[in-house]
DNA sequence: TACGGTGGTCGAAACGTTTCGCAAACCTAG
DNA sequence: CTAGGTTTGCGAAACGTTTCGACCACCGTA
């Protein structure tokens, strides 16, 4: 490997010298600069990331730390992977996939002492989340996507459930719907906590008031199974509901069974709507159903470039809010005229 | 942050003795080891792995490289990831999310220009592949999730396409079927030398003459439309087909359209396999589709531990195939008595 | 002519490890 | 009691950077 004493010898300079004009740390003069220059390209010099680490005190290296995948871990989260290590990458950080394993604070305690990583990005956050207390208190810099029911001044970017739960009523209401139920994920352990289902559930209460149609929402589905049981159940309370937003897939799946056993139709007799889904899986029903697409892979980005930001200086705490993108399929149409 | 010498400090000994005594490199009388290993414990010592790394030439991290999620990335992409970083961490290994940009040979030759890395791990393989030559000539260890057309001596992990096909044919053979149809991916330009695309065609249709049940494959699709409209055209050549297996989950949205359309069901008119998809995914479908799964995470986790053996000391090479798992489903029955 | 300022360069120290030659202390055997 | 070997520990060098004080030559100014 080229190092920079071999870039100093050839071009007759100081390896400082040689530090100086590539890093561009102190003036140099031009004609120099252009010989050292010249030859690290002739060298093929590549600067030692660890060496330049272990002297500057910052490695350019970030840890996104994700949970074990829990069943239901899919192409978003991927996305979150994905587009954080791309925003990384074009501003000439690097991402270290770290999985927790047991215990996520020990674990996060390792790859923080280790030196080798200049800060941690969390996902798959619960509101009551202990990760941040314990990286604000050890003193590293972090960034979240998504969020804790009280960030404070914690840099995140998450999703805006407030407008894509305002989007999703408007667009049912727009289609003449005056009543609108939800499905949010099943009550596991995890997801009691887990900060999408509190939020979507919340705002979507609230979208509906705001919006003066009626709306239930005491349903929880996790498998078609029990998708297809709450929709009957549903049905049985609330004859009236005529639209409905389902947070998981398999549940959806069993709603359309059920229908289908009713002898009802999408769309004509229920509007529906798959809620954190991508169009990808929206597509694969029939008939394709209308989602709201979370923005993974920019959430990723965010998440990354504010951590980056961070670390090169300090300004005021960062915290955005992206809504779903919502995909009209045909799932969607006015409600029955009888009803 | 505390250092060896902080250790080496308190426990009354020289640095290189702590070295010696933390990682069992040298004999240390256990008194004086016991002493340093409760120094260690008090001041909360962790080793820098920079500083290590700079020293022994050894970073224990692990690149992962994968090319910019193509459409259709999604889950078992995501597992390789998660796989191979599980398996990394097992081993005391660290996995790099290195997203490759337009110029992959260039984007390889940055990464392990840096001295950061130990290994690289490929996946997304085409039976064209550049990087593993690049890789070799440079001399960088490395692994491959998939393989090239020939892949020598290098280390990888594929799917057994081989056994896959066997067994899917096997399993409509003996419900009775005597005519098997395939689907694979579309032709897209990035399909044509990849890996899965390939070598599952010629697998099935070698499984289907072994067999001695008669087969078609000349159709491709990618999306539902195209599926659709490729098994119009199936079954225009080919009335005679009862089973059908599709590597694209769009394509199958559209045969399952058609299928519908004709008045056909299933699997009472057509039995319909999902090739390359996750039980998950074959669940979203009504009926459950008979899925052949691939071991996404044992890939990664095979890939990456394989990569890890390479490191640690010289071994003959080690080149795993791990078959689908076959997830029957409701999508499969014996044919149609009158044909 | 002398003097402070300045643009350009150098050399050495430091970052936290590992590695390795050496020396002190100890033990065993002749 | 000593020669030889073994155990145990030490100190220094090295890995490839960055950083920083010091130095030198040169310039403009008084």
């Amino acid at each position: 490997m080229t190092s920079l004493r071999d870039v100093a010898e050839r071009a007759q300079v100081a390896v400082s010298t040689v530090s100086a004009a590539l890093n561009g740390t102190r003036p140099v003069a031009a004609a120099t600069k252009r010989r050292i220059e010249q030859a690290a390209v002739d060298l093929g010099y590549r600067p030692n990331l660890l060496a330049r680490g272990l002297q500057s005190k910052r490695t350019k290296i970030l840890a996104l730390f994700y949970p074990a995948p829990r069943s239901g871990f899919g192409v978003t989260e991927m996305q979150f992977a994905t587009g954080a290590a791309e925003a990384a990458s074009e501003l000439g950080y690097h991402l270290l996939l770290s999985p927790d394993s047991a215990d996520p604070i020990e674990e996060l305690r390792h790859i923080t002492g280790l030196g080798l990583v200049d800060g941690v990005l969390l996902m798959e956050m619960r509101l009551d989340d202990e990760r941040p207390d314990f990286l604000s208190e050890a003193g590293v810099p972090f960034s979240m996507i998504g969020r804790t029911r009280d960030p404070g001044t914690i840099d995140y970017a998450d999703i805006d459930f407030a407008a894509t739960a305002r989007e999703a009523v408007a667009h049912v209401a727009g289609l003449g719907h005056r009543k609108l139920a939800f499905f949010n994920y099943s009550t596991g352990t995890y997801a009691a906590q887990y900060g999408p289902t509190i939020r979507a559930g919340e705002e979507f209460a609230a979208a509906a008031r705001e919006a003066g149609i009626a709306y239930v929402d005491d349903h929880r589905a996790g498998s078609a199974e029990e998708g297809g049981e709450a929709f009957e159940r549903l049905l049985a309370a609330h004859p009236d509901v005529t639209a409905l937003a389902v947070m998981d897939d398999h549940a959806a799946v069993g709603v359309i069974a059920a229908v289908a056993r009713r002898g009802w139709r999408i769309p004509d007799d229920l509007t529906l709507m798959l809620v954190l889904s991508s169009e990808r899986v929206a597509e694969m029903f029939h008939p394709r159903l209308t989602a709201l697409e979370p923005p993974s892979a920019e959430l990723g980005r965010l998440g990354a470039r504010m951590l980056i930001d961070r670390l090169r200086g300090d300004g005021p705490p960062q915290q955005r809010l992206v809504p779903c993108r919502l995909v009209a399929g045909d799932s969607s149409a006015p409600p029955r005229a009888e009803v």
